[in-house]
DNA sequence: AAACAACAGTTGTTATAACAACTATATCTT
DNA sequence: AAGATATAGTTGTTATAACAACTGTTGTTT
């Protein structure tokens, strides 16, 4: 019983700052539960995709990338972009040798598997995506995806 | 070498909705570092914090909340509620009983300083949110937090 | 009332995210 | 060229997220 002193009402209300927050976080989140369950079926995570993708297009002529580029275009921040790759090596999905020139970094670069596999993956994962946000209208897609880009801006 | 052969350049291409997404993603990721780095001073996490303002909105006479119903109102997934809750009990925030009645039920409840402590945290983290979308007019913010209200209508 | 189903929470396990300290290599300064 | 600094990646450790199996309690069915 005890602790039945008033509270401040204010903590109850809800400012707009707050409601984006959390409704950008529960998107981010469920999207990415639902991306994660059906990236399960190859055996990935979504974190994981995003590496492969990443070395897909930005490495097209299979040169290899250093890890530190890798992690730049990742879009969450990874602390341990060493153990994801080394993750997806250990699947065969990419290879990892270190650059004869500079010998600090280390290029991955995909296997065969690890290019197909992202392209198997990338259709079924831009259809669940579309169906993800098909209570908005195109106009609304543009709007959003606007104003997204513009609230990073700052951050 | 040997990997050298022709990626469909449709994968480089960035569809509206993975461009949502990412800045989702981006956005949610972003502001939750920050908003932990934040919390960070008062030994807390944004998952814990908002569990101790679920408790100090929803359960203002101080009776107790169900487990099941502060998961519910935690806005990501949380698929260990109870250990959750267990470390705020163990740090003094919160004490958990049986309820007598539904023995099933466990009901978590604000201890004083933590209910003091959601007060001293608000404001700050208020005005670190006020920050982050600072870029945004009072208009933008309106439609944004519209759009994606509507965006998780669907998921 | 016995058997079954549903519910609320707990516990065990594994993989990994977060943080920090460390190694090897390259670059800059004087 | 020696020493200091910066860079790229690695490794160790801890806490916790994710998943699944389990326990105890209540509700439902016949």
């Amino acid at each position: 019983m005890s602790n039945n002193r008033k509270r401040t009402a204010l903590i109850g209300e809800v400012k707009i700052e707050t409601d984006i927050f959390m409704n950008t976080v529960k998107l981010s989140d469920k999207t990415l539960a639902e991306a994660n369950e059906l990236l399960s079926i190859w055996g990935m995570t979504v974190l994981q995709y995003n590496a492969l993708r990443v070395l897909y297009v930005k490495d097209s002529s299979n040169e290899g990338l250093p890890s530190k580029e890798i992690g730049r275009r990742l879009y969450t921040r990874v602390p341990d972009v060493t153990r994801l790759l080394d993750r997806l090596a250990d699947k065969g999905w990419l290879t990892r040798e270190r650059d004869p020139i500079n010998r600090r970094i280390v290029r991955s670069r995909l296997t065969k598997i690890g290019a197909e596999l992202v392209e198997s993956v990338y259709m079924p994962l831009q259809e669940l995506e579309s169906k993800q946000l098909s209570t908005l209208t195109a106009e609304e897609k543009k709007i959003l995806a606007g104003l997204l880009s513009k609230a990073l801006g700052n951050i």
